[in-house]
DNA sequence: CAGTGAGCGAGCTTCCGCTTGACTT
């Protein structure tokens, strides 16, 4: 008589953490991502029948052979691989295996490890969704033939083996390139204005006339005649402003946060959140959804309150996913307040992590936008001039008192209408107009992930994969195109101009949906993109 | 007889996304 009954996820670790919920009665086992792919080395695609050869991912043989003999004493399976396309297809491939051992199988599908979500899981347990499955199909055989067809391209055409081409790595080079593109058109432009500094009691004031002139010597005509007016404060206008807290991280915005305030690249900051991640100390590390638990949120407000005071409490809420999220897994967040990881970056990381993520949940911080206009009276004017001053003054700190946020505070006092101001200093300023900033890791990440290009798990690898193409090197922190990239893109909007959309991704991304809904057959829809993108195949 | 060149065949490169631990540098 078989008692036991397996259930298999994708995680390790996870499965870790769910054997200790479900009692002795189960095995909890892990997949460890995809089982089954596409070869390698071959398309592995039949193009008329779109018949495709899924071979076994390195080392997953073994994997699947132990897995079936578990299924073969077990009275029951349960595929609880993570609820996306991708997991779907994992439980797919799992089930095909397992099946012909052990017939009883069924997929159970939740959204967070808590034991009351897995029992739940395995109570309404039920099939395998096909329609998910054949989107993911659809995706991958996209994705192969796209990257396989195209490179060929390149290396006659550049007579150079390594370069590629692919659905991602091709939009993001053209952003890097032409990023560059545009700071090399840039002529940069010298103006000149006139400043002033008032003082008001103890403090000052800066003002500027706000006319660029191209010539010193225009502004220094200009210069003279304020220099004998008086300054009469002619209006003040008072705007209240109220700066809403960040939401909390998800893999792009840690990616990029972590990039910009601790200097780590995608790559090491995916590689920390993972062993932290793996030591219980926050949620999953690659997720697209700012999701958070509810009792979480609670907790997290409570402490808030607590710690900086009931003012600082802001409301539980849930922020709204990104239109292409696949929302499998939480925002990136602690999972207690009352562990903290021992090493050094790890710290740091999980530092900024605790932050953000009480941040989201405190309340706004409001500031006053003041504008000063200065009226300057002067005999030698023929039309008369008015200088700005803004000011800002933070009335309640909210959010900021925990989480980094550049606001400049230059608050100098009671300033009314009618009030004449002392002049301290006027002179001459310049300035040059500034190109356009490169891409970081960082930024390039967020971009990406605005246009709906890659995935969480994917984001960290693509400056790495463009390295190894030579088609960019990392000064400082900036991502620099070479000379291939150039011509590369070039070859590629003249060719496969399609591909090159940024909005391709996302287009196709709505097709899929249409297969996820049962609307449309996955393969019309790879034909039909296919013959898009590459009209002459 | 040494050097040249045409012709042929073998071997190799490439995608994106899911997940770790077992490798090497």
């Amino acid at each position: 008589m078989k008692v036991m009954k397996l259930f298999i996820v994708e995680s390790p670790v996870k499965a870790k953490t769910i054997r200790k919920f479900l009692g002795k009665e189960f095995i909890v086992k892990a997949t460890a991502g995809h089982i089954r792919d596409l070869p390698s080395k071959e398309l592995g695609i039949e193009e008329e029948s779109l018949k495709a050869k899924y071979v076994y991912v390195k080392g997953k043989k073994k994997l699947v052979e132990d897995l079936k003999k578990l299924a073969k004493k077990c009275k029951e399976v349960y595929i609880g691989t993570d609820p996306d396309r991708e997991g779907e297809t994992i439980a797919f491939f799992v089930r095909e295996e397992i099946r012909k051992v052990n017939p009883n199988i069924k997929r159970a599908i939740f959204f967070e490890i808590t034991p009351k979500a897995i029992k739940e899981s395995i109570r309404k347990a039920g099939d395998i969704n096909m329609n998910l499955v054949y989107a993911q199909f659809a995706r991958r055989i996209l994705d192969r033939l796209i990257g396989y067809k195209v490179s060929p391209h390149l290396w006659r055409t550049f007579r150079s083996f390594r370069l590629s081409a692919g659905r991602v790595q091709s939009p993001a080079l053209r952003l890097i390139v032409e990023r560059e593109m545009e700071i090399r058109e840039f002529k940069p432009k010298t103006y000149y204005y006139v400043k002033a500094v008032f003082n008001i009691g103890e403090n000052k004031l800066e003002a500027v006339y706000d006319y660029r002139y191209e010539n010193p010597s225009d502004a220094q005509i200009i210069l003279e005649k304020i220099k004998k007016g008086i300054f009469r404060v002619s209006e003040i206008d008072v705007k209240k402003e109220a700066i809403s807290p960040p939401k909390p991280f998800i893999t792009s915005s840690l990616q990029a946060e972590a990039n910009s305030l601790l200097g780590f690249s995608p790559e090491k900051t995916q590689s920390i959140a993972q062993r932290l991640y793996e030591e219980g100390f926050i949620t999953y590390p690659r997720t697209d959804s700012y999701r958070m638990n509810e009792e979480k949120a609670k907790e997290f407000i409570e402490y808030i309150r607590k710690n900086y005071g009931g003012k600082y409490a802001g409301k539980i809420r849930q922020f709204k996913d990104a239109k292409l999220s696949q929302g499998a897994h939480e925002c990136i967040r602690p999972v207690s307040l009352y562990v903290y990881p021992e090493e050094k970056e790890q710290k740091l990381l999980y530092d900024l992590i605790l932050k953000r993520t009480l941040a989201s949940l405190m309340s706004a911080c409001e500031v006053e936008r003041i504008k000063v206009y200065i009226e300057v009276l002067s005999p030698y004017l023929k039309e008369s001039i008015t200088m700005v001053a803004k000011m800002v003054r933070v009335l309640f700190k909210g959010w900021t008192l925990i989480y980094p946020y550049d606001i400049e505070e230059n608050y100098v006092g009671n300033i009314k209408e009618g009030d004449i101001l002392k002049a301290e200093d006027i002179f001459i300023d310049k300035k040059r107009t500034q190109p356009p900033p490169r891409y970081t890791e960082g930024s390039l990440v967020k971009t990406l992930e605005k246009l709906g290009i890659g995935r969480p798990s994917t984001y960290a690898m693509l400056t790495g994969l463009l390295k190894k193409r030579g088609y960019v090197r990392l000064n400082k922190r900036s991502l620099v195109p070479s000379d291939v990239a150039f011509e590369v893109i070039d070859y590629l909007k003249e060719n496969f101009h399609t591909l090159m959309e940024y909005s391709f991704t996302a287009d196709m991304e709505r097709k899929l949906d249409e297969i996820e809904e049962g609307k449309r057959n996955w393969k019309e829809v790879v034909k039909e993109i296919k013959n898009k993108v590459l009209p002459y195949d």
